[in-house]
DNA sequence: GACACGTACTCGTATAGACGAGTGGGCAAG
DNA sequence: CTTGCCCACTCGTCTATACGAGTACGTGTC
């Protein structure tokens, strides 16, 4: 095996830049170069603070920087290692479109199946509850809405957690008040009730995760999430659901298509 | 002015939760609260020392969290700071509606003026390269392009940077090859040159920035980008343009309409 | 008043040391 | 062979100290 310093080269004492950025810059060549892979381990931080002459702080800083870009992953008690990039969902534009609701099963499901995964969902959670301020503007103003809870996951990883409002004048004593609502969603139930969808408003933000969202979603540091609030509304111009929905960044890619007229 | 107990509260020796991460909770409960506003200066780190009774390191590494967060940002010489959320720039589906083509300027200055922000575009560059391999794929696999770079501030900071590329058969020798390609941008140009243009593809992904793009976008720790890889095809589904952004989270609201059928 | 300077405060960088805790392999006892 | 333990190695947390560098402000000089 290689030398480390071939690998990493040494430090320039003339250079201005921080010592520990310097370290930090010598691993990310490293990885971009290849000579570390996805799911590589990196040199244990003793080797690197060996080989660079360094306290162990400063190594530890470098790493830490790596890992707030996202590039690498520290598990504790085996060392810090190149972070894998994990199997992409995409998630389509004509993904609500009424032609994929005719057939059944859920959406998630089918096409996670269609890419080879094993999706599971979790934390099923339908109740009753005053809607937030925001909500709540986007819907209308009701008084209560149902919310319907649930967590995605692919091969074991969670990858979404999304919660669906629905005014509660048209959601209650209906399937969409079940935990399961039965095939092709909640929408296929809503348009069965009458409210024949017209188009979805998608907002997207991404920012860093909560605490709370870090845990949900066993996120790695230096993975942001996708945040995705859609509303939907029927042909009278009613938004009749609002789903919000935080999407682990390193999982999805989402494609739209707008006509250019 | 209140005692730091009542904001922040005290530590919890018999919690198993790490001493930073207790102090960092603290703090991120008191911004919560609004006891600290947007813009706030948090407690010194010598401060947070004493009223803690840690060392600084433990202090920094609970700030260094906030950061990474995206909740604070640190100025040297200045304080840790409430960090502002800017305003945000909404990009709407209907952007490159052909309406909006047809009045003259470019649709960033239209719109940021319309939000009362004063527009910049700097960094141009327009040059003949050999694309790279995704590039070339979603292009037909072009030998040559032509490539488009530009960077948009609002109020003087940086949001976004962008980068067009045509095949250089369709390009060359155009208005599309000078730095200010005219009214209406690139797309009216290329519809004047018989390229209707049918529908563009958008791919959106979110990640941290790279160093590079830290310096060229000024992106404080804890800030993703939205890595944005539009389409355009014209009305035989030739892809006439590529343009590939990368866009400051914090500055971006995406907006999408689907049809629902 | 304008300017230079010093000083106190801020965060940034780095060192050295200590102990805790998770992981995995080897080795010895059963 | 299996089981259980120990040990070596890993990263996690925390302390204490030191100096550098950017900022703000007051003070004293011109």
């Amino acid at each position: 095996m290689p030398s480390l310093t071939s690998v990493l080269g040494v430090l320039d004492p003339t250079s201005d830049r921080a010592v520990f950025r310097q370290i930090a810059d010598a691993l990310r060549e490293a990885i971009d170069k290849g000579r570390f892979r996805e799911g590589d381990k990196l040199p244990s931080e003793t080797e690197l603070v060996d080989h660079f002459g360094v306290s162990r702080m400063t190594v530890r800083n470098a790493l830490s920087l790596l890992q707030q870009e996202g590039l690498a992953v520290s598990e504790h008690g085996k060392g810090v290692f190149v972070r894998p990039r994990p199997p992409v969902r995409r998630l389509a534009s004509d993904r609500f479109a009424r032609r994929h609701r005719e057939q059944g099963k859920a959406a998630f499901t089918v096409e996670a199946e269609a890419a080879g995964s094993r999706p599971e969902v979790d934390n099923l959670e339908v109740k009753e509850e005053r809607p937030s301020q925001d909500i709540s503007a986007r819907l209308g103003s009701p008084r209560k809405v149902l919310a319907r809870r649930r967590r995605y996951l692919l091969d074991g990883r969670p990858v979404e957690f999304a919660t669906s409002y629905l005014p509660l004048d048209l959601a209650r004593n209906t399937p969409i008040a079940q935990p399961n609502p039965g095939p092709g969603g909640i929408y296929a139930r809503l348009e069965e009730m009458g409210h024949r969808l017209d188009h979805f408003d998608e907002e997207i933000r991404a920012r860093m995760p909560s605490p709370a969202e870090v845990r949900t979603l066993q996120l790695a540091s230096g993975v942001p999430v996708i945040h995705l609030v859609r509303t939907a509304f029927d042909a009278e111009g009613r938004a009749v659901e609002v789903c919000d929905t935080v999407m682990a960044a390193d999982a999805y890619v989402l494609a739209y298509q707008l006509p250019a007229n």
